[in-house]
DNA sequence: ATAATAGTGTCTGTAAGACATTATCAA
DNA sequence: TTGATAATGTCTTACAGACACTATTAT
């Protein structure tokens, strides 16, 4: 006899919005939970996927319009009460893509909600945001993860704001500056600067095509 | 039509044999791999199981004759080709545990391998140890992880040699007491000494009750 | 010149590692 | 007393954070 298991994946998309963390729900259209906003997921397909990562970056594209060039693997969640429909078990990816490209991709069935305004989901999907909060706050202390929040370009002001965002706390300006040259994954863009008002501009970075779409961690944290 | 998809866990569970990490390997009864070592798993058996932590758990009474005070979710590995019987699903877990618990359930078709000698095992489980060990490493520098792989009671140079032994390095006494004095998970057993040879016993600890089977993380590493 | 932010130099306190000293046991 | 390991005290060095200073732009 074929298990009756249910076996899905599920990805939580953040980006920053307005200084804060957001996540991208999606308005379900088939029940259970139909027409609520829940994270987008769905069926891993046997015959198109050759596994769980690619299940979710067909899920991004197909759902979201959206390929994000890092997606890490969270945790999976399982259990015979989370999914109404039964014995369920979801590997769950997070994704963290710059604003624009959630734009970009302007799905109609899509929006983005405040991290700390989602309060009741469907299935365990509020716990499952918890947890990847959790992990970007761990891994953001000793690796270069906040970076895929910017933009393809980016000043140094601008890319310690997303990494305070990230950990939630302020940081200081010059040891900020010391991990990333240590870090040393993004490179000047020269020639170019930020105008953004009446004072001095600041540098335009990039992130060096080797960490486009891979972390690099350091030993030890900021 | 319900999913035909392969759903199991499989556990990691290691031990420190003659000074090395050592992992638990179960000669499989039955096809595919069968009389093959491999890591001890399952399937997912949705009326006993509630999730899959209890899956593992099952996995481990029944096959190893062993309920670990500690068992971490590592990583979900899945895909077409990692079984030869088809898609598949392996949410996989890990544990550590002293060698005397191992040796006390004493179970027939399993055997301690260390780490460094596995080379070719059935599935992608030589991959699924690698990644065990890295998050082993990890975790050793900055929580009381390795704490579980010390018996009930330990005395602290036995236990810098486990926290060496998982970290695959030397560390320096002083660093290594503050460090542990700062994580204030151990207490010391009054009255107590270990008596070793001819030189000055050392004290004897235990883990603190609230961290028997729970982890307590520093901010900085050791 | 002024205001505002970008970027850098330098000092200080803290914490980790190296080294040395003292303690405690059996033979 | 000696030899071996346990435990702790102290010095040195490295690094993170605080602060201040310089740089660069528009008005």
């Amino acid at each position: 006899m074929k298990s009756s298991i249910i076996q899905t994946i599920d990805v939580v998309l953040l980006t920053i919005k307005n200084s804060t963390l957001h996540v991208a729900l999606l308005k379900r259209e088939n029940p259970p939970f139909q027409d609520h906003y829940a994270l987008p997921g769905g069926y891993v397909h046997e015959q198109e996927d050759n596994d769980c990562l690619d299940s979710a970056l067909r899920v991004l594209k197909t759902k979201m319009g959206i390929r994000p060039p890092y997606l890490e693997q969270l945790e999976t969640f399982s259990g015979k009460y989370r999914d109404p429909r039964g014995w369920s078990v979801s590997v769950v990816y997070f994704a963290l893509v710059p604003l624009e490209v959630i734009e970009a991709a302007n799905t109609p069935l899509a929006s983005l909600a405040d991290i700390d305004d989602v309060k009741e989901l469907p299935f365990d999907h509020a716990e499952i945001i918890k947890t990847t909060i959790s992990r970007i706050r761990n891994k953001a202390q000793y690796s270069s993860l906040p970076c895929f929040l910017a933009g393809e370009t980016f000043t140094l002001p601008a890319l310690q704001k997303i990494y305070e965002i990230c950990l939630n706390e302020k940081l200081n300006k010059v040891s900020f500056r010391r991990k990333i040259a240590e870090m040393d994954v993004i490179e000047e863009v020269a020639g170019q600067l930020s105008r953004q008002g009446a004072y001095r501009p600041a540098k335009i970075y990039k992130l060096k095509s080797p960490y486009l779409d891979k972390l690099k961690t350091l030993e030890s944290g900021l």
